[in-house]
DNA sequence: ATGGCTTATAGGATAAGA
């Protein structure tokens, strides 16, 4: 089974490019992540026409995630045990006149079982700035997010958790580390929730195929960051344990950044064994 | 060329992204 995530920065502006890739790339399973539409906008017939099953999740124009199968969409969840809200006007209040009202929950996260494999959409939440409110919300999302996938794990479950993870693991993963010294994405606390899951069982697979540096599958929109080659790599596939063991190997399509209308990411797939 | 942001929105200044 091919599986393969790609955060497509608007699924309507990008439908057609997304639709390509699907036709000549062998995707079974396409997690796809910043759809940013809800439900009712987004084009499912494209997808059911080109023979994929889709679930999708969007609540407004931000986030939004989605799987496409070919190989069957069973048991969709729009969200995991414990997953944390965010909302602006929640965070930027006085805490104290919150009392006990949740904060909404985002569309970040989309389950289904597809081909035998519990396959999760993640866009995790970006951060913002250190002490943002949304800083602290990633943290705690990731650690949510850890501990359900511990419990899958433990259940012997063939899981995969694959996105957009906003955390550059190592400073070999960006273009310039110095760059983003005191900036999300690099510190401590993030690279520690993102490493997590490798303490709970989790292989990333594709550090595994592809381990060499400087390998990345986000290039921003500005200052000619890719033909600089000025990129990052935070898009990636945590396995469980019971699917690991299953990987063949990974690729990242970079040529999907070049010409007009690419998203600032790019598709990362990962090859599993029946 | 891989080229100096892009996307969405009760519709154009703003929010969000990384």
């Amino acid at each position: 089974m091919r599986l393969v995530t790609w955060n497509v920065n608007s699924i309507r502006t990008r439908v057609d490019r997304v639709l390509a890739f699907l036709d000549r790339s062998g995707t079974d399973v396409l997690a796809i992540q910043e759809t940013k539409c809800r439900d009712d906008q987004f084009p499912t017939a494209a997808f059911e026409a080109a023979g994929y099953e889709v679930a999708h999740f969007g609540l407004s124009q931000w986030n939004g995630v989605a799987i496409a199968s070919r190989v069957g969409l069973a048991d969709v969840a729009t969200h995991f045990p414990e997953q944390p809200g965010f909302a602006k006007a929640a965070a930027d209040a006085d805490p104290d006149t919150l009392l006990d009202v949740a904060p909404p929950l985002e569309a970040r996260a989309i389950g289904a079982t597809c081909g035998g494999v519990r396959v999760w959409s993640l866009y995790v939440p970006h951060g913002r700035a250190l002490g943002d409110p949304h800083y602290a919300y990633k943290l705690a999302w990731l650690e949510s997010l850890r501990t359900a996938a511990k419990t899958w794990a433990d259940a012997g479950d063939a899981v995969a958790l694959t996105g957009d993870w906003n955390v550059i693991p190592l400073d070999t993963d960006v273009y310039d580390a110095a760059d983003f010294a005191g900036k999300t994405h690099v510190s401590p606390p993030e690279r520690a929730a993102f490493e997590a899951f490798g303490e709970a069982g989790y292989t990333e697979l594709t550090r595994k195929f592809l381990p060499e540096e400087h390998t990345y599958t986000y290039w921003d929109y500005q200052q000619l960051a890719f033909p600089r080659n000025k990129g990052l790599r935070i898009d990636f596939c945590w396995a469980s344990p019971a699917l690991a063991g299953r990987a063949t190997g990974a690729a990242i399509d970079r040529d999907e950044r070049k010409g007009k209308g690419a998203s600032d990411h790019v598709p990362v797939i990962v090859d599993l064994t029946d």
